[in-house]
DNA sequence: GTCGATGTAGAAAGCGCTTACTTGCCCAGG
DNA sequence: CCTGGGCAAGTAAGCGCTTTCTACATCGAC
């Protein structure tokens, strides 16, 4: 039915041992042979069959990549970067493949997938976006990945903050400075009542983000409006706009608003439109993550760039192992405020 | 050193044919037996060893997902809906993951993804993303999916026009007249001057749309401009920019500009905006595909909206046999015109 | 009481590859 | 001229599952 290495190496007139180290070109064969077993293997446009192959080595060309929401430029940056390290590259070679595992955030998805990935005995998991602080769960996850990396599997971690010693591989973001930045930005405007927006409770990218903020507030005397103006919410344009009215009813009077991120600041600028007021000069506004769309919205936003597409890479490296990790095996990735148009001195 | 399905068996005390029969449930089983064997699954936290099962079985659990650009919302969403088809459900039954492949829109790159896909037995691979019309190409494409298909693997074609029969199964979306209503749409509000920023030249989706905006054009007794004021580009931002200056050095005049997609369109407002144009007052501006930010741009723009999502979903449902396609095996999706605040009456 | 169904479980033969081990050969050194 | 080392290729034993075929009860029916 299907040709099968024998047949490849029938037609060569060598045995199929040949064939496979042709193939997998990790042993000495003779020139002579080689070029026979490519011809046969071309005539009869033999295709290997991975999971034999995967059976018989005790490892597949298979890279799980797990991301919360693919359908999101965040992740979808990273996937696309994990993809053009381990994939084929453009000289047709490499042949390992992301499996992309949309967990929508949820920690069961997460672990479920994670299971099947070491049942497709894939070769690494690259695991992307902010992790959920539960102690129930990080105890399952940790286990989950602990049996992965035993049955052959590297793990690497990327923007979301290493686990305790001694954890995966990990790349990650300094959330928390990029947080700090922008407060201060806002903060050397003149700006003193601030609204927050911080995202999904019980994550460690929201947390951080969260930090960071409030340490460039008490810095600034201002701790105690923190708690106040700070919202929680989804990472979506419609907990932008929640948000965003919630703030105002809190305190009217505010200038200026952080969002989560830039799907949540365009929600807030939606808000703030309807409001009929008018961004910056009434109201600052500022993003997270330097999404593509964050230099087209208008006023262009202020935001904070992550190295997503660098990080991802590095990620993928790491994950092949063709990349030595520092010591340690954390790599943290600055960040950078992009002062843009949606931030100015507040004007009321 | 991993467990396996003889370990199960000898823990539950029953052959391994038994365990490989409870775990599959296509065989009948004693009620007493199962229980037994799932326990000890359990105890010895038994994960199936996927290359080992698709070895045997001839197909494994894996879909390939072909897209362009990961990273871009319009092939994220297709993915993602294609991934929630087939991966695990809200019960976490369903074990077929997805495999993305990032083609970068380049044909080699397709052919060596689909390869790569039948090196894994895939069981269905889908493809999203307008095809390159180049007969080498297409005839290389129809051949290796032709092998895909003789080894096993459902193959579906998502966005993209039917294959000459008898081709792939496909479901696709009514680019011409979605098209056609957008052109008809600026007409009605008295545009007489549209520029038409096509998208890149060679691929079945510029084509359609094209032949809709024609369609329109003609019918207004308006087909002599068409040729002069459609400019040819790729599908991003800059492309929107620099053709939207070059369709007003064409003709300053212009009253409204119809972009390939909507991320092209955010080019065109950049430029336009640089120009001091005002948008919808000197000159209207469209999109295409109705992505998530269409409606946060200012002023939110006018498109047509693909239902991406429901199509990859059907995709989906086809390629694992889960839904009967119609006859012919073609499902053609309608479009809807969002007529948005980027359009107006011209004015000047 | 015997016989064919019927229902459940086991035995064993692969699936197509990889790789340790073995073999055969050629050539340099004694 | 013989021998030992090194290279290239072959042999064959699995890898962990699925599935066909077979075996054996149990059971209702004649």
């Amino acid at each position: 039915m299907s040709v099968t290495l024998a047949d490849v190496a029938a037609r060569a007139g060598v045995s199929a041992a040949t064939v496979s180290r042709v193939l997998n070109g990790n042993y000495p064969v003779a020139g002579s042979t080689r070029s026979r077993v490519l011809r046969a293997v071309d005539e009869l446009e033999y295709v290997v069959n991975g999971p034999a192959s995967a059976l018989a080595a005790a490892s597949s060309d298979l890279v799980g990549v797990l991301v919360n929401d693919i359908a999101d430029p965040f992740f979808g940056i990273m996937a696309s970067a994990v993809q053009s390290e381990i994939g084929p590259g453009p000289d047709g070679a490499g042949h390992k493949m992301a499996i992309v595992c949309n967990t929508g955030g949820l920690p069961e998805r997460e672990l479920t997938y994670l299971t099947l990935l070491q049942r497709q005995r894939a070769a690494g998991v690259v695991l992307t976006g902010g992790a959920v602080e539960d102690p129930g769960h990080a105890e399952a996850l940790g286990a989950r990945l602990r049996r992965l990396e035993a049955a052959g599997a590297q793990v690497v971690l990327c923007g979301r903050p290493p686990l305790p010693e001694p954890g995966p591989l990990t790349v990650t973001f300094d959330n928390r400075g990029g947080a700090r930045r922008l407060t201060e930005h806002l903060l050397s405007l003149g700006h003193r009542r601030l609204g927050y927006l911080a995202g999904p409770a019980g994550r460690t990218t929201t947390r951080h983000r969260l930090e960071g903020h409030r340490e460039a507030l008490s810095a600034a005397g201002l701790a105690g409006d923190a708690e106040r103006l700070t919202v929680q919410g989804a990472y979506d344009r419609a907990a932008g706009y929640d948000g965003a009215l919630e703030l105002l009813r809190r305190d009217p009077g505010l200038t200026a608003i952080l969002a989560a991120n830039d799907t949540v600041a365009l929600g807030v600028c939606a808000a703030l439109r309807d409001r009929g007021l008018r961004i910056p000069e009434d109201v600052s506004v500022t993003g997270f993550d330097d999404l593509p769309f964050a230099v087209d919205a208008t006023p262009a936003l202020t935001t904070v760039r992550l190295p997503l597409h660098d990080a991802a890479a590095r990620a993928g490296r790491l994950v092949l192992g063709r990349e030595t990790p520092p010591p340690g095996g954390v790599t943290t990735f600055p960040t950078e405020l992009m002062a843009r148009q949606s931030t100015a001195a507040p004007g009321r």
